[in-house]
DNA sequence: CTGAAAGCGCTTACAG
DNA sequence: CTGAAAGCGCTTACAG
């Protein structure tokens, strides 16, 4: 357990500097302010309140919050599980608004007696990724992908499945086959589509742009993808529907609509959990298991905090699971 | 912010007794732990390191944790997004598995900087909830009912609700009505089943033991429920199911069995939050709104925890909402 | 079971 | 921008 006094020794500081660095006080050099925090950092440092000290890991939202999202409370369910067997407690932080003037990530989590971040990133967050990690302060990013950053990214990786499934399309001899994608692009739906043009371009079919449909990755998405598909001239025999919850508004709405599924189009989904078995017919779906993926961040976390030899982070493999919403292409 | 020294002052003992009771030490006499105990709590007592106090408010699960579920979700959902507007963070807490040996409720609060709970109970709970409302630790109980405990109790009064749509049921001309609760019973359920007997008999109508269904409150619950009644004897013309995940298993279940709805059952389900509109036909349901429940929760809690007037806890009633799922009794 | 006092970790007004 | 020193809140070994 770090003090104030070691890390001041280390840097060859004051421990006056060390508390100012760590309250953020506006008086203190860059270059010192970076080597003590650094320092704190890498000793795992929090602050010690008589004999206690807190042990919290954190969720944190980078950007917008999506607590209540079937993504994210299975994520934060695993999370939670995993931490069952540790001294942790999970807290929840809105990154954008917890944060104070000027205040450093990792100031802010030293505030907070926060010990480990998993970290849920959007499309903006890549500075603040890139910051964390040069403050060396343990993180892991969950559910998104970011090549050029030196943390863990915990995902699936849901290219090579996607590839397969629409192969199984083709191989139930579909051919003008389309792909709906979330209308704001993120890793893992660039993930789905990379799958999707790989299967099509392997075996030498077209892709044009009215194959490729954009809708928000929602209820509402899925039923005016439905909407859009129906009244479509030229229309698809199959679809890959690359998020949950639009492919259950999609399947929903082609019934109400009395389209008939597989019958009238061959539907492949997208499954975080169990989403695939509450709607008619089954559906054949694109899966993960999003609670897995928050167990597994919180083990690599757990290295991380504890500096273990980096074990590999294994991020699990999407798989596809075959039911009754595909089917041959009608004669 | 009161300090030790204040509560040393208040109740007549020196600082270093008012630590120990803090810190669970063995050696301090009950009268004087508790005199302690319940003055650092009516302070509204946390440790205070340098300058600066945590603000935390805790979502504890007394017993069984149920993280991940959909109505804990919505609810933790309700109380993150009251929460945005505060200076409070966030934490999950596992009462069971936080607390140490021999710590009190408030204990573990102080221990984790917490300022407020709001309470997650369970059948087993109210031992700890009057522990909880004897030291007058700031809390409020959430989606459950506990009439012989001074706390303030957050939960849709669903009764009337319940016996509304049994009424609409009879109404359409059906007789024999079932229901199907939990297994285990809790309040809520208690509450539906004693809505359903209001209307059962105001109408004259007899409720026997065929009619009343228990099954686990999930989706293979719901199913279990379907295979059971497609084979009974006398079966029901309709049924109110009391629980989200069994209401939408039960309709999953019925279309693959190819049990007609409304045709061969009339069905009223429950919705915690908009589970209604992904199952076909629309199920009509009587519903509450499990989100928010958790931002009345937060609003009745930072009242007790700042002391202001006990705003009245307007817990909000439960309503019907009529879809395709109900129709007349067959001829 | 309790208090006076020493001591720890941290912060900050003061001085440069 | 920095350090020495005073001081705050808390804990605990010691003594009774």
């Amino acid at each position: 357990m770090s003090t104030v006094r070691d890390i001041a020794k280390q840097t060859g500081v004051s421990i006056a500097t060390v508390s100012r660095v760590l309250n953020n006080h506006p008086s203190v050099s860059p270059e010192v302010r970076e080597k003590v925090m650094a320092a704190a950092n890498a000793r795992r440092y929090t602050a010690n309140v008589g004999k206690r000290d807190t042990a919290i890991i954190a969720y944190v939202y980078t950007g917008e919050s999506s607590l209540g999202s079937p993504f994210d409370t299975a994520l934060l369910e695993g999370v939670y599980d995993a931490l069952t067997d540790s001294n942790y407690n999970l807290m929840v932080v809105d990154l954008r608004r917890s944060r104070r003037n000027n205040e450093s990530c990792s100031q802010m989590f030293q505030r907070l007696g926060v010990r480990g971040a998993v970290l849920r990133t959007t499309l903006g967050s890549k500075t603040i990724c890139q910051e964390v990690a040069g403050q060396r302060f343990p993180a892991v990013v969950i559910g998104d992908r970011h090549d050029d950053i030196p943390l863990p990214c915990i995902f699936s990786e849901s290219r090579s499945a996607s590839k397969e499934a629409v192969n199984h399309l083709i191989s139930l001899g579909h051919r003008r086959i389309a792909i709906s994608i979330n209308i704001v692009e993120d890793s893992d739906h660039s993930d789905r589509l990379a799958g999707y043009h790989d299967a099509m371009t392997e075996h030498g079919l077209k892709t044009d742009e009215r194959l490729m449909l954009r809708v928000p990755a929602n209820r509402q998405g899925g039923e005016q993808l439905v909407r859009r598909l129906i009244t479509a001239v030229d229309r698809p025999t199959a679809i890959y529907i690359t998020d949950p919850m639009a492919a259950v508004g999609a399947m929903y709405e082609a019934y109400k609509l009395g389209l008939n599924i597989p019958g009238d189009l061959s539907v492949v989904g997208f499954d975080d959990t169990d989403f695939r078995y509450s709607v008619l017919p089954a559906m054949t779906s694109v899966c993960q298991n999003a609670v897995s993926l928050g167990t597994e961040a919180y083990r690599v976390l757990s290295h991380r905090i504890t500096d273990d030899k980096p074990t590999s982070s294994h991020s699990p493999a999407a798989w596809i699971e075959i039911h009754n919403s595909t089917g041959s292409v009608p004669k």
